[in-house]
DNA sequence: TTGTAGGCGTTATCAA
DNA sequence: TTGATAACGCCTACAA
C-alpha cells in the first residue's frame, strides 16, 4: 500500500492542501511548516501518484515513440541510438518516454496511435521513418496533437521536424564514386513509400546525371533496409552480365548485406567492388574494410527533436520549426579510400 | 478537447454506467444497447482516459525498463534487441513500455526507480545488467514491487529471472581455443561489480584449469563492455613481451574493439590471433572475419521476461521462477574456424 | 436492464 | 497562513 498525501497530512496533523502546496513550493506556506512537510514526506517515502496528478493536471509528462518494426524481429542500431537520444533528453527534462512497437502501415499501428492520442496517454509524439504520404501526420495534425518528426513528408502540412538532406548527400557520394573511376554504380533502394527513399534515390539519379552517366535501371534493385535485403539484392546485381563496380545501399545495414554477398563471391571490397551506405551507424566503422557512409548525427537529432517537442507542448508554439542538416560523407576503405 | 465517456453517454441519452459496461463487455446490457454504444463511441473516437482508469483501477498496464547507460552516449545493439523483445511482448499483451535511461549506480538511477515505484508509475519493472550486490533487487524486493531480471545477483534474495550460464559457456569457449592449440589466452573483462563478469571470468579460469593451463594474470585486462574498452585493452595486451595468441572479450562489442586493434597492427585475425566474444549480436556475423561468439537469445529472453512479469502482476505468483539457459557456441572464422 | 452515487489521489478555488 | 471542498474521468456496488 503506497503512501498517499493523505497519510502524510494525517501524520503531520495538517490538511492535504497545505501538504500539497508545501511540496509544490508555493510561497504561501510558513517556512517552518514547509520544512516539516518536506522532511516527513521524504521520511515516509511519499511520491505523488502519477495517475492522480495526470488526471487533475490534464497532462502526463510523457512522450510517446512507436518503433516501426518488422516482425518477428528487428534490430537496426539506428533505433537504439535514436532511443538513446530521445530518452536522454526526455529524462533530463523529467519526461517519461513511452515506447511501443508496431508494423508500419498496418491496422495495429493506427490502433496504438489512436489509443495514445484519444486516451491522452502521452503529451506528445515523436515520429520517425516518415512516409511520403504519411497518415500519421494527417491524423496528428487533424487532432491538433503535439508531434515532431525525424524527416519530411510530401503532404502540404506544416509540422516541426528535423531532416537530413539525403539528396545532396547521395549526390556527393555518387560524385565521389565517379571520381574514383566508377561508371556502373548500382543502388539498392528502400521501400518506395519512404521519404528517405525518394530523397536518396533522386540524389543518386541527379548525381549520375551530373557526371554524365545515363541511369541503367537494371542497376536499381529494391531492398528493405535490412542486411538480408541488401544481401539478396547484391546477389542479383552481382550475377548480371554487366555487373556493377560500385553498389550504394540505401542505409548502412543494406550496405553491410551487400558486403557479405560480395565476400561470398570472393570479391575484395575496395578493390573489386566499391560499397557505400547511409546512416553512419557505429558498426559501419568496424566492417572489413570499414564502410564509406553518409553520417547523420542520430543521437543529437533525437535530443533536438525532444527539445522541440517539449517546447511545443509547453509553449504551444515553436520558432524554428524546420531544421535541415547535411549528412557528412565519411570516406573509408570500402570505396577504395 | 478529447471526448469522454460522459460525452458519449449524453449523445446516446444513456447513463455513463451503461456506456461503461457496454464497452467493457458486461453481459447485463441489452444487445441492442451495446451495439449502439459501441458504434457511437467509435464514431466519436472515444478512448478511455488512461489516467482516470489507472486511478480507479489502481493499475497502470505499463511496464518500466531503465536502460543502464553511460553518458554521453550509448549504443549497444544488445539493448535494441532486448527492447524489441520486451516491447513486442508487452505490446501484444496491451501493456505500455515506459523507458528511461540512467547511469548505473548513481543517485539519478535510484531517483528514477523510486519515482516509478512510489508514484505507481508502472505495474512492474524489468531489470538487466545485474550487479553482484544489486541495490535494485533489495529495494524492489523490500517494496514488494513486481519485477523480473535478466541475470542473477549474489544476494540471498529469491526473485524471478532468466539467466544465461556464462560460466559453462566460457569454459566451452576456452576448451575450443585450447583444442585449436592456444595456450596464451587473454581475457578482456567487464566491470567487476557485474554478475556476468563474475560468471564469465570464473568460466575463463576454470576452462584454463581444465586444460591444465595456469592463469597468467597479465593476460587479464579490465574493459567496460564497449568497443573502445576492447580496443584499449587489446593495445595493452598486444604490446606485451609475451603477447597472447587468443583474446576473449567479455562481450561482442569488446571483441570487435579487440579486432580493430589487431587490424591496426597488421595482424590477420583467425591466423595470427584468435578473437571471440559473448552475446551473439547480429553485427558479429558481419565482422571480418566473422566473430566466434557465445550466442544468447536476447530477443526471446526479453519476451519471456515480460511473460513472467505479467504473470506475477496478474496472479501474484509464478510457478517457474528461475530459468537458466545455456549460451550456444557459434564457431566462426575469427578463431580459425 | 439501466441508473445513482461514491471514491480512486491530486490540485485549484475559495473561504476562514 | 491554513483548511474545506470540488473536480479531473472512470468504474462498480448497490438501488431501482
Amino acid at each position: 500500500m503506497p503512501v498517499t498525501i493523505k497519510d502524510v497530512a494525517k501524520r503531520l496533523k495538517l490538511s492535504v492542501t497545505t501538504v500539497s502546496r508545501a511540496l509544490d513550493g508555493y510561497d504561501d506556506v510558513a517556512a517552518k511548516t514547509r520544512e516539516r512537510v518536506i522532511r516527513v514526506a521524504s521520511e515516509m517515502g511519499y511520491a505523488p501518484s502519477r495517475a492522480a496528478r495526470q488526471l487533475r493536471r490534464q497532462k502526463t509528462e510523457a512522450i510517446g515513440y512507436i518503433m516501426p518494426t518488422i516482425k518477428p524481429r528487428f534490430a537496426d542500431p539506428f533505433f537504439s541510438e535514436f532511443i538513446a537520444g530521445i530518452g536522454d533528453e526526455a529524462a533530463s527534462r523529467n519526461f517519461d518516454l513511452v515506447v511501443s512497437l508496431a508494423p508500419p502501415g498496418e491496422e495495429a499501428e493506427r490502433a496504438v496511435y489512436q489509443r495514445w492520442v484519444q486516451g491522452r496517454r502521452v503529451d506528445g509524439i515523436v515520429l520517425s521513418r516518415m512516409r511520403v504520404n504519411d497518415w500519421r501526420v494527417r491524423y496528428l495534425s487533424d487532432s491538433k496533437f503535439p508531434f515532431v518528426a525525424f524527416g519530411r513528408t510530401q503532404l502540404p502540412i506544416d509540422f516541426p521536424h528535423v531532416g537530413v538532406d539525403g539528396e545532396s548527400g547521395m549526390r556527393e557520394l555518387v560524385a565521389h564514386l565517379i571520381e574514383r573511376g566508377h561508371r556502373r554504380i548500382a543502388f539498392v533502394s528502400a521501400p518506395a513509400d519512404l521519404t528517405l527513399q525518394v530523397d536518396r534515390m533522386s540524389g543518386y539519379r541527379s548525381g549520375l546525371a551530373a557526371g554524365g552517366i545515363p541511369v541503367d535501371e537494371s542497376l536499381i534493385v529494391e531492398g528493405n533496409l535490412t542486411r538480408d535485403g541488401g544481401h539478396h539484392a547484391a546477389q542479383q546485381l552481382l550475377s548480371l552480365a554487366k555487373s556493377p563496380t560500385a553498389i550504394i545501399g540505401a542505409n548502412d545495414l543494406t550496405a553491410i548485406g551487400v558486403m557479405r554477398a560480395a565476400h561470398e563471391r570472393g570479391l575484395i571490397i575496395g578493390r573489386d567492388l566499391a560499397v557505400a551506405g547511409f546512416d553512419g551507424i557505429e558498426s559501419a566503422e568496424h566492417t572489413h574494410p570499414p564502410l564509406t557512409t553518409l553520417n547523420q548525427p542520430v543521437y543529437d537529432i533525437g535530443r533536438q527533436l525532444i527539445h522541440m517537442l517539449i517546447t511545443v507542448i509547453e509553449e504551444g508554439t515553436l520558432a524554428e520549426r524546420q531544421i535541415m542538416l547535411k549528412p557528412e560523407l565519411l570516406i573509408r576503405a570500402s570505396t577504395g579510400g
